[in-house]
DNA sequence: TCCGTTCAGATTGTATACACTTTATATCAA
DNA sequence: TTGATATAAAGTGTATACAATCTGAACGGA
């Protein structure tokens, strides 16, 4: 329902489809990193011409979803062990000011929003919808920046939280939908009463258990240890 | 010297280098804001076809420099009031909270190597220098940026860096270059010390500094206000 | 004079065509 | 069987062609 790719500038339509089409199938895990994006296939499935994907394509790695390799062709990205903890790295800066500035300016109305998507993260999680809880539990970051009013902001956070997406289905997280459907509960406790440092040191122990549960295990990305470990 | 696009991607060098050179020509201001970029105009400039020109766009666009209008084509962009306010909020967030961890880890020759670039600056000053110093006192945060050994953060600036530019040039700063460079040093003083709350309480009014010179009178951007008052 | 309409020129959006690079298969020598 | 080389198929990079849309000036009526 939310667009990931809230800052879609405003393409001919066509093109925004396509990109909206390949993010959803990444996210959701049916294209898996490292899988051949071939443009004529592509094209075929949206009865287009390559024009048109070669400029989904390009949007696409702007965002870092897919890499372009020059005369190879698109893949879907494989972030790294680095580019992971760096995503995470700078998700702390901005979401433990985010909600530390939130604390203090936030309106009766916009806590009701929150528990509004809190409810709707408890029940995708009591009825184990993975999908539908994925996004519920990623998109209540984006809710909260939108609450800034700082669209900037948004669009930056948007950005990182498709990255963050690709990298957790790499890395197999597992940091359970509970835990951090709990976690975000208590972020909206701390903003409730204008807790504004407890609001930040939830976010950032939340955005650090997310991370730490991640399978970061470099080693495992080292052919040459792999294979002497398993002789 | 220092490429602002540094996450360019890795395109086939004659679509990145149309970026390039219209990005400098827009932060150089020898193209102001609303001027059209036909692309018609741009290939035969470039000696390439329009399919190159578009895909440069394309990417120009991504970064907020130019505005593409479906079909009524694409325009260096005018950031209004609201985004250069934002822009400098969320480069607020991000650089104070920089310079507060570099303060912790930063080394001998790192300080070797901001002093450098402040000397730099100080003679591109001297030599009112215009083209030279409003570069150098950009990539001043670029650099701190590479220091902190995150390249999502460093291109992330990057990207606000430009904007940034644009905006300044927009809204005529007030700023005196001299004012600027002098806030740099203080900087890297308190980075030198280690002192972590100075370098961001430094930032951060460096930052305000910037941003409350510059010309952002809201009422001047309302057409009505402008003729009622001067009638 | 002012305003809406019409039509030609110019510009963008998409499709197709072709050259060049990469990839995979087949062939042959060791 | 292994490894290297040649060749064909497939795919990408760029240019060109054509359709759809917009811009702006000429025109005509109020």
């Amino acid at each position: 329902m939310q667009d990931f790719d809230a800052h879609a500038a405003l393409p001919n339509g066509s093109t925004a489809r396509i990109v909206e089409s390949i993010t959803e199938a990444i996210v959701e895990r049916r294209l898996m990193p490292g899988t051949k994006l071939a443009e004529q296939k592509i094209a075929d499935v949206f009865k287009v011409s390559r024009t048109v994907v070669r400029q989904a394509l390009n949007q696409l790695s702007r965002d870092r979803l897919v890499l372009l390799e020059p005369a190879r062709g698109a893949f879907v990205a494989k972030p790294s062990v680095a580019e992971a903890q760096q995503v995470f790295a700078v998700r702390g800066i901005l979401e433990t000011a985010l909600v530390r500035q939130l604390a203090a300016h936030i309106s009766a109305a916009q806590i009701s929003e929150l528990r509004a998507h809190l409810r709707a993260e408890r029940e995708a999680v009591k009825r184990t919808d993975v999908s539908g809880r994925t996004r519920l539990l990623a998109d209540f970051h984006i809710v909260l920046a939108r609450m800034m009013g700082n669209q900037v902001l948004a669009d930056l956070l948007s950005d990182l939280l498709s990255r963050s997406s690709l990298i957790s289905l790499m890395y197999q997280s597992t940091h359970s939908a509970q835990h951090s459907q709990d976690e975000h509960e208590r972020i909206v406790d701390a903003l409730e009463r204008g807790d504004a440092k407890a609001a930040a040191r939830l976010m950032s122990h939340h955005l650090n258990n997310v991370e730490q549960n991640l399978t970061l295990n470099p080693q495992d990305t080292d052919l040459a240890a792999v294979l002497r470990g398993a002789p």
